[in-house]
DNA sequence: CGCATCGCTACATAAAGTGTAGCATATGGA
DNA sequence: TCCATATGCTACACTTTATGTAGCGATGCG
């Protein structure tokens, strides 16, 4: 069983069901933003992902199939998990953290 | 007792300690993005934060110390928690998502 | 057949989050 | 002085979520 996180529907801990909320929770759970940024150069296939992120397989499973029912992922039979072009254009947006978490790493070094 | 997300410390789920690896563990905890968001705009007061987010007093404690660690918010006796720059910084990353979602929101209707 | 790999499930245990009550401190009247 | 209010935050029993390990059914290959 899978509750979905669908824009429409108010998303866990909010009554609104506005978009970004529901975006917020999706991203907001463990593993989620992990696994979109792993397939971010290649599919991989559901055990290679999670032995990437090595996380249990219970819950690797959850999660992906949230991020399908969420169309940003879609298994491939050929080459495995990957983003769709949903899933890219998200990912998009989240590559300048890539670069900022270098900088937020050297300022609050001790 | 609070478990500090850092840049050279191993995240959870992780052994690496790069610096985008503990950003994705901060901000995958339930509640941490939708506290970044709420403070987008204005300072916001404990009790306040802990309503416009309905969490338990006691997670939004544990956020709110999280991302104090993190030097991505701080508390202000006169206005109460608000973003550091580094958090600015941060959200100015997270700002496309606004938009995004409405698109993402479209893409995916029935 | 035997063996490997695929996505995925079962299930007991541990960790994380919830909901409600309330504490300690400070501030500002009456 | 006493009361009320607001502050950040803690305690604690309860529920939900995640972990760790084992293994299932299907498929392909020799």
């Amino acid at each position: 069983m899978v509750k979905a996180v669908l824009p429409g529907r108010p998303a866990r801990g909010s009554k609104s069901g506005r978009p970004i909320m529901a975006l917020l929770d999706l991203l907001g759970r463990r593993w989620t933003l992990r696994i979109v940024w792993e397939l971010r150069e290649e599919p991989l296939r559901f055990r290679a992902l999670q032995d990437a992120i090595g996380a249990s397989p219970t819950i690797v499973n959850s999660r992906l199939a949230e991020l399908r029912t969420a169309r940003l992922i879609e298994l491939d039979d050929e080459a495995g998990y990957r983003l769709t072009s949903l899933g890219q254009e998200l990912l998009r947006l989240f590559l300048p953290l890539h670069l900022w978490s270098e900088k937020w790493a050297k300022a609050i070094a001790p």
